[in-house]
DNA sequence: ATACATACC
DNA sequence: TACTGGTATGTAT
C-alpha cells in the first residue's frame, strides 16, 4: 500500500509542490535550494501524500490524453485544421478593440497595508497569515521564495527571519472601500474582483476626459499639512510620501513640503497613473495596473510592470498578436496548473504555441476548452465588463484538528448550518441544494449534495439535509470512524427569495426613480433588465409560490411555514402594504441626507493594536476632501466626484422598509432584502394583532445587531462579493479554534431539539422591558437584548449539560455567549423535518427519546438525528 | 442531479 | 504542530 516508488514521483510533483515563480517579484532566486526545502518539509505528510495522489491522476489524465493523440490521423487533423481556420475568421470578424480595459490591481496587499501600519516591518520580510497558511507575503519576503498559499510553517525555514503578522480583514476592507470610490470615478460600474482588484471601463471616462480643464486633471500631493497634530511616532512617515514598498516611484513628491501638485494628461496612460497616484495619496499603498482591449489582455498586462506601474497594450491588431505570441499560456486567467502541464505535454508552452496547435487541441479537448483556448490565442476576450451575476452558492466551511466522534462532527455540522443559515439571511436567499463537503485526515476531499424539491433556509433545514448527508457518511465508513479534518456545508440552487419576486420589482423601480432624482452613481438601472408584469402581482405571486414539498405525500406541506396560499390569499393587502413602503421610500430619496451619512459606516477602521492607525485614516480623507473641493472638481462635469463615497458600487443602501443599513455591492442583495423585510412584514400584518412574536423590522435590525456584536468569530468575509483580497484568501480559523467552537454549539444543537420559540418581544415602539426566557420561562428585567440573550444561552447550556450528565467532552466549557435566536426570526414552531431518499420522518415535536435504530451507532448520536 | 477537479484571490 | 476559505465552473457519470 505503500508509495514505494517515491524517487520517480518526485520529479512529477514538482509542478505541484514546488514554487510558483511566475509572479513578481520572483525573478532570479534559488529555485532548486528553495524546492529542496520545500520538499523536505512536505514530504511524508498526509499532505503531500495527497499531493501525490493528484499528481498521479493528473498524470493518467495526460495520458490518456497522449493515447487519444496518438491514433489522430492526418486526416482528422486537417479537418479539424479546416474547423478552427473557419472559427478563427469568424471570431476576428467579432474582434472589438474600441474599450479601454484598465486592470487595476493593488501591491502585495495585505502585506502592504501591515507595513504600512507598523513601520517596523518595512525593511523586514513579512508574509500576511499565519503558521498554518500565508495570504501574501511582501517583496522582501518573495525573494527567499515565500509567497501566497505557502504555509507559514514552511515560510518560516524558507526564511527564519520571517514575520508573520495575522490577517486584519476589517482594515483591508476599509482600504478597499478607499480604493473603490476611487474606481467609481473612473468606471462607476467597475467590477471588483476582491479587495485589491477591479476591472474598469475607461472608454466613457476618457471621453469625457478630452474636455476637461486641467485643473479637473491636477491632484494634491499628500502633504505634511495634512497629518493630525500628533507628530509622536509619525515623524518618518509624515514627510515620507514616497511609497512603502519602493523606493524608485515614479510619483514621489516634488520636494515641497507645503503640498504640491500633480498634474495629468488626458491620455489613456496619464488617466490611469492619475488613478494609481490617487490611490497612493490616498491609501499609501501603490497599485499597478494594465490597459488593454479586452479583459484577459488587460489582466495580464497589470501584472507586466508590477509592482507599482502600469503596461498598456495598443489597441492594434498586430500589437495585440505579438503580445500574445510571446505570452506563456500559464499567464491566462484561468490556466492554472493542470491546464498548463497538460498543454506542456503537448509540446505547448506558449500563446503562439497554442495557436499553432489549435487543430490538435480541438481534438484533444472540449469544446469549451478549446473555444477558451482559440481565443486565447488570438487574444480575444470580453470587452465590456460584465454586470456583478447573481450568486450561485454559498458556503461555510472549517478546518480543525482532527476530528473522529460522530457527535462531535455533527455538532459542528450544526454550527456550520447555523452560520450558513444567518449569512443567507443577511441575503434573503433559499436554496433547493445542500451540499455537505468534507476532507479527510488524508485531504481526502468528498462532496455529497442533495436537491429538495423547495428551496430552504434556516439552520434546522438545512441541517435536517446535512445531517443525513452527513450520517450516511459516518455510516459508510462504519465501523471505522470518519476521521475529518474539515467539513462545510453549502447551499445552492437558489430560488427567488420568498416567492414576491413581483412585489421585489415594483419597489425597486420605485426605488430607481427616487435614486435618479438626486442622481446617484452608480444609478441602480444597471440592474438585470427585468421584464414587465410591474403591476400585476397576483399574477406573478401565484407563479412564484414555490412548489409545495412534494415528497411521500405527506401532509406536511399543509402547515409548512413557507406556504403561500395564505399570502397569496391576502394579495390586496400586501399590495397595499408595499405601497405605504413606497412612498416612505420615495420621502427618503427626496431627502438623501440623513442616510447618506450611512456610507460612514464602512468600517472606521479599528485597529486597537495600532493607535496611529485611525489618525492616518482620517488624514487620508482629508486629502481626498480637500482635493475634490480645491480642484473643484465636484462642480465639473464629474457626474461622481459628488457621490464619491457613497455612490460606489460598494455602498451602504438603507432599506426603505426596515431602515437598516444594508452594505453591499450587489443590487441584487439589496432587492433581496427589501423582498425579505416585506415578506416579514406582510406575515406579520398576516398573522396581525395576536401573540405577537414575530419580530418588528426595527426589532430585526436591532437582532442583527446583537448578533453581530456578540460574534467572537466574525465571518465578515463571505459578505463582501469578492470577499478574497490580496494574493490569497485565508482563513482564520485555527485548528484549535475550530475545536474550540465545537464545544459552544452544543448550545445550537441542543436548539434542534428544543426548538426555542422566537424571542417574545413588543413591537420597537412599545417594548416592554420584560422579556420572557423561552427556556426557563422566567422574565427577564431587562430590554438590553445582548443581556437578555446571555440569559437565554446560559439557561440552554444547563439543559444542554443536564441532558449530557456531564458525561460528554463538552461539559465544562463556558458555554458560548451565542445568540440562540439569531436566526431563527420569529417562526415558533419547527418547520419540517428532514426529507430525503430513504428518509422516514419524524414529527419535529416528537420526542428525542426515539433511539435503537438499528444502526451501529451510539444514541448519543441518534439523538442528533432524531 | 451528483461527484469531483480546476481555478481564482 | 502546522498545507485555508468562498465561489464559480468544467468534466464525467
Amino acid at each position: 500500500m505503500e508509495n514505494r516508488a517515491g524517487s520517480t514521483k518526485e520529479e512529477n510533483l514538482l509542478s505541484r509542490m514546488a514554487l510558483n515563480d511566475n509572479k513578481a517579484g520572483m525573478e532570479g532566486l534559488d529555485r532548486d535550494k528553495i524546492n529542496r526545502i520545500i520538499m523536505e518539509a512536505s514530504k511524508g505528510s498526509r499532505f503531500y501524500g495527497n499531493e501525490l495522489k493528484k499528481e498521479q491522476q493528473v498524470n493518467q489524465r495526460i495520458e490518456k490524453m497522449m493515447h487519444q493523440k496518438a491514433q489522430i490521423t492526418e486526416q482528422l487533423l486537417q479537418k479539424a485544421q479546416a474547423q478552427v481556420e473557419k472559427m478563427t475568421s469568424e471570431l476576428e470578424k467579432s474582434r472589438d478593440l474600441s474599450r479601454v480595459i484598465v486592470h487595476v490591481d493593488m501591491d502585495a496587499f495585505y502585506a502592504a497595508v501591515e507595513m504600512r501600519d507598523c513601520p517596523e516591518l518595512k525593511d523586514t520580510p513579512m508574509a500576511v497569515g499565519s503558521m498554518s497558511m500565508l495570504s501574501t507575503s511582501n517583496y522582501h519576503a518573495r525573494k527567499y521564495g515565500v509567497r501566497a498559499a505557502m504555509p507559514g510553517f514552511i515560510a518560516k525555514k524558507l526564511c527564519p527571519s520571517l514575520v508573520i503578522v495575522p490577517p486584519n480583514f476589517d482594515k483591508y476592507r476599509a482600504v478597499s472601500e478607499e480604493i473603490r470610490e476611487i474606481f467609481a470615478e473612473y468606471d462607476p460600474n467597475f467590477q471588483p474582483m476582491s479587495l485589491d482588484e477591479a476591472y474598469l471601463d475607461f472608454t466613457d471616462h476618457l471621453e469625457q476626459r478630452q474636455s476637461w480643464p486641467e485643473s479637473s486633471r491636477t491632484h494634491r500631493c499628500r502633504s505634511r499639512s495634512n497629518m493630525p497634530a500628533d507628530e509622536s511616532d509619525k515623524t518618518e512617515e509624515g514627510t515620507d510620501l514616497s511609497p512603502v514598498l519602493f523606493e524608485d516611484s515614479p510619483v514621489s513628491s516634488e520636494g515641497d513640503a507645503a503640498g504640491s501638485f500633480e498634474q495629468f494628461g488626458t491620455s489613456v496612460e496619464e488617466a490611469v497613473r492619475e488613478m494609481r497616484f490617487r490611490i497612493e495619496q490616498k491609501t499609501t499603498l501603490t497599485a499597478s495596473a494594465g490597459i488593454a482591449p479586452n479583459m484577459m489582455l488587460a489582466k495580464v498586462c497589470s501584472d507586466k510592470n508590477k509592482p507599482n506601474g502600469q503596461y498598456r497594450l495598443p489597441p492594434t491588431r498586430e500589437a495585440v498578436m505579438d503580445f500574445i505570441q510571446k505570452l506563456p499560456v500559464r499567464k491566462v486567467c484561468g490556466i492554472g496548473k493542470v491546464s498548463e502541464k497538460m498543454l506542456n505535454a503537448l509540446g505547448i508552452t506558449t500563446c503562439s504555441d497554442l495557436s499553432k496547435q489549435m487543430a490538435l487541441l480541438s481534438l484533444l479537448f472540449s469544446e469549451t476548452s478549446w473555444h477558451h483556448f482559440l481565443q486565447i490565442s488570438l487574444g480575444l476576450s470580453s470587452t465590456h465588463i460584465p454586470r456583478h451575476e447573481e450568486r450561485k452558492s454559498m458556503s461555510t466551511e472549517r478546518t480543525f484538528k482532527e476530528l473522529s466522534k460522530p457527535e462531535e462532527q455533527l455538532s459542528l455540522c450544526r454550527e456550520l448550518c447555523d452560520d450558513l443559515a444567518e449569512d443567507l439571511k443577511k441575503e434573503a436567499l433559499k436554496g433547493k441544494t445542500v451540499t455537505l463537503k468534507i476532507k479527510n485526515v488524508n485531504f481526502e476531499v468528498k462532496t455529497r449534495a442533495q436537491t429538495l424539491s423547495y428551496a430552504v433556509a434556516t439552520a434546522e433545514d438545512i441541517f435536517a439535509v446535512a445531517k443525513d448527508l452527513l450520517k450516511t457518511e459516518i455510516e459508510n465508513e462504519s465501523p471505522q470512524p470518519l476521521r475529518l479534518r474539515l467539513m462545510g456545508v453549502r447551499i445552492s440552487a437558489f430560488v427567488s427569495s420568498d416567492g414576491k419576486t413581483p412585489m421585489q420589482k415594483s419597489i425597486i423601480s420605485f426605488l430607481q426613480l427616487g435614486k435618479r432624482d438626486h442622481s446617484r452613481s452608480p444609478p441602480i438601472t444597471h440592474r438585470k433588465p427585468e421584464v414587465g408584469n410591474l403591476c400585476d402581482h397576483s399574477v406573478q405571486t401565484s407563479q412564484l409560490v414555490d412548489d409545495p414539498p412534494v415528497e411521500n405525500g405527506q401532509k406536511q406541506n399543509k402547515d409548512f411555514w413557507r406556504s403561500k396560499p395564505r399570502l397569496t390569499g391576502e394579495e390586496p393587502q400586501q399590495s397595499f402594504f408595499q405601497r405605504a413602503h413606497a412612498k416612505r421610500l420615495e420621502l427618503q430619496a427626496a431627502q438623501p441626507s440623513p442616510q447618506d451619512e450611512g456610507c460612514e459606516e464602512h468600517v472606521p477602521v479599528v485597529t486597537p493594536n495600532n493607535g496611529t492607525e485611525s489618525l492616518k485614516q482620517a488624514n487620508t480623507d482629508d486629502c481626498t476632501v480637500q482635493d475634490l473641493s480645491e480642484n473643484e472638481l465636484a462642480s465639473h462635469v464629474q457626474p461622481h466626484a459628488s457621490t464619491s463615497g457613497c455612490g460606489t458600487p460598494a455602498e451602504t443602501f438603507t432599506c426603505p422598509v426596515c431602515f437598516a443599513k444594508v452594505k453591499t455591492t450587489d443590487l441584487n442583495v439589496f432587492n433581496r432584502h427589501i423582498d425579505s423585510c416585506l415578506s416579514d412584514a406582510a406575515k406579520r400584518e398576516d398573522e396581525a394583532s395576536g401573540s405577537e412574536s414575530d419580530l418588528d423590522p426595527e426589532d430585526d435590525h436591532r437582532k442583527s445587531t446583537v448578533v453581530t456584536q456578540k460574534k467572537e468569530k466574525p465571518r465578515d468575509l463571505k459578505n463582501e462579493a469578492s470577499a478574497s483580497g490580496g494574493e490569497l484568501d485565508l482563513g482564520r480559523v485555527s485548528p484549535q479554534e475550530g475545536q474550540q467552537t465545537l464545544k459552544n454549539n452544543l448550545v445550537s444543537l441542543n436548539e434542534v431539539d428544543k426548538k426555542p420559540v422566537a424571542l417574545q418581544q413588543q413591537s420597537s415602539l412599545s417594548r416592554s422591558p420584560l422579556l420572557t426566557c423561552p427556556v426557563c420561562q422566567r422574565a427577564q428585567d431587562t430590554d438590553d437584548l445582548a443581556v437578555f440573550n446571555h440569559h437565554v444561552d446560559l439557561c440552554l447550556n444547563q439543559e444542554v449539560l443536564h441532558e449530557f450528565g456531564g458525561q460528554t467532552a463538552f461539559t465544562g466549557k463556558p458555554p458560548a455567549v451565542k445568540n440562540s435566536f439569531s436566526v431563527d426570526s420569529g417562526h415558533p414552531l419547527p418547520r419540517h423535518a428532514s426529507k430525503g431518499k430513504s428518509k422516514r420522518r419524524d414529527t419535529p415535536s416528537s420526542p428525542p427519546s426515539k433511539k435503537a435504530k438499528s444502526l451501529g451507532l451510539c444514541n448519543t448520536i441518534d439523538k442528533f438525528f432524531r
